[in-house]
DNA sequence: CATGAATGAGGTTTCATTCAT
DNA sequence: GATGAATGAAACCTCATTCAT
């Protein structure tokens, strides 16, 4: 049977449908049955197309999920290629790869939020935990070596890891915030002056207020 | 039926087991009956005594997320007063006061776990949000009032947002990863440094990099 | 509200209407929506009465199948205290003996014919391998017994436990065909000499031809 | 698509798929979905096969099923014709009448299991009846030729009938229970002895006991 | 105060089967 | 011959909630 653009494929129509209803009353509250109403077809039709609700839930997310991680991933390698030009702390994320990633937010909009804020009961509640825990084992590096080479006291853990959680939630921020990636990329640059004094006045220590 | 001590009062068992089970499996998955059954009652007793899920949670919580708010205003308050008194941007909230607050959610350990982590279903869900808006108002004054006397560009609200955000977040975390009051207390000072940083970062512009 | 005799209780309802549910049906595609219907509840109040569908199987059979077992238990203990008294093999399960059980079995009628014919799906399905594996210990100890007493070779494993295999069988079999309690007991005679004459020929090997 | 030989058509690897899956969970609980998912097809080539679950079981039990039913019927025929020669009761199966259907049981042997184990919810669920009923009316007549020829009282319709239960009961004993073919092979002469005893206990009366 | 009973709506999932292509 | 899609019915079960007693 022909399908009107509109309704694409079951299979794209069960996707959309299913996107507004996990938007709309988050991953646990959604009903299966409601996504398949909206999307014209029996539960059964769904079932075909996907191996139950959490399937579903990951068929949205997942891709988006993964390339992020990939890509902090990615970044954190070249940052080690590149060690001896740095110029200091702070740049665990320069500004290139903070444009990179809230790019990359924006064109997963929706997937995002998905991830973020309605994956309660999926595997994906705890996602950002994960990427606080890789942008930890990152700067505990980074502050490991800086405090070597300039002589001064390394951060506590608790306080590595509380940088590292800010970062996280940074860019969480900025993408929940900002009504346009335009708007998202502006505040980036604050964003960065705010994060590195901050670790700044970490990493220094005393000196930081002096 | 006479009660052991432990046992107090039928509302008391309803409460401990709901805590239990609203700790370990969030709001919305916590089943009433399971409550119950650990109290030792039907689910007709719980219904005497409170009307409803949403009621019972409220019960545990409310009390705790209500007093934190109104400290927080309180201490605002205070704030606006001794205004003249201020050395400077970020110590909106001081040392004395955040020191206040720790020992506070300490104190309602189990309550402040439960709003934080456990409440998505609930009214309580979106409450750090509203605790920002409470900080984000006294910052846009602070800011304000700063940059008029320093002749400095003020911050963008995003910003003064972001600020307000991570401060209420710096709580929460250090709440939920410190394992004991006193070890909450040690890190309030170097967050206290920490916040104070990527404030001036950000209401000196360009300066706080100098 | 009060009920009509005929309704009894709700659980009652229930125990009748699923007794005839699984008796047409069997276990597995017996539906318990029907169940419901035919007693006039919703399905919610099936399960505050029983965990589940096998639940609701077992609150009907368990009863009798436990009996059942301990009777044969019991049986075979006194026989162990008065082995002296015994004439002979085939005895093992004497008139008397046979009759008690009998008597029980058409004492729950609907019960053993589910449990004998309706349980694929359940626990009970293996029963009549249960009872067979425990009037089979007790012949291979009766053999023993009777073939060092004689002096003839015992017989195979295998032959044992096919006459275990047939003593029950011959229950099931009496059981299952006779129209009445009354006609049953006149068969037990006939069967307990079938039985014996079948276990003659095996236990006395060669000579039993002779 | 060319196929290996391993698989030769898609129709046998559906039959082999089946097989295993009916053998493992039973006629009712198989899933076609999963027989499909094996074999390497979707359903829908399962249907241009097979007409329903039903006709994909028979298919594969259906020919053995129906031959045994020959066997046994041509092997009454026979018997009919050689009336003069039997010697006595108890050889309605004679040694090399039982000896043939053993090995035809065997070489079908994962049919047979289909048949006597897990065909529960198709029409050869009662299969074993059916054979009863032609071994029963085949008794019938021997027991009332011998005992006009013996001048004994003929045993009751019910005795007939267990006897022809058991003799059927016998075969499908040897055939589940035996490692192999051989082993069912000695295991048929004691069996014949042991039907043969309790059939004399029943055809001699008291007799019988003497 | 509390029980025991019951509702009714909803949940996800599985199934055999069909049929246009 | 076989696919891929879809149906539609039914499955078991869980839930918060209500209310007469």
């Amino acid at each position: 049977m022909k399908r009107s653009a509109e309704d694409k494929t079951t299979r794209d129509s069960l996707i959309r449908e299913a996107k507004k209803e996990f938007m709309l009353k988050g991953y646990m509250k959604a009903s299966l049955r409601n996504i398949c109403k909206n999307a014209g077809v029996t539960t059964g039709a769904l079932y075909f197309f996907f191996e139950n609700k959490e399937a579903l839930f990951s068929e949205i997310v997942d891709t988006p999920a993964k390339i992020l991680q990939a890509e902090i991933e990615k970044h954190f390698e070249n940052e080690e290629k590149g060690f001896g030009e740095r110029t200091g702390a702070g740049e665990m994320l320069d500004q290139e790869a903070a444009e990179r990633i809230i790019h990359f937010l924006f064109a997963y909009y929706d997937e995002f939020i998905l991830i973020l804020e309605k994956s309660q009961g999926t595997e994906y509640e705890h996602i950002v935990d994960r990427l606080v825990a890789m942008v930890d084992q990152q700067n505990r590096k980074i502050a490991g070596d800086y405090s070597r080479a300039a002589g001064t006291e390394a951060p506590s853990d608790f306080m590595i890891h509380w940088v590292s959680h800010n970062q996280v939630q940074a860019f969480m921020h900025i993408f929940t915030h900002a009504g346009s990636e335009e708007e998202a990329m502006k505040h980036t640059k604050e964003m960065t002056a705010y994060l590195r004094g901050g670790w700044f006045s970490v990493v220094n220590g005393k000196r930081g207020k002096e």
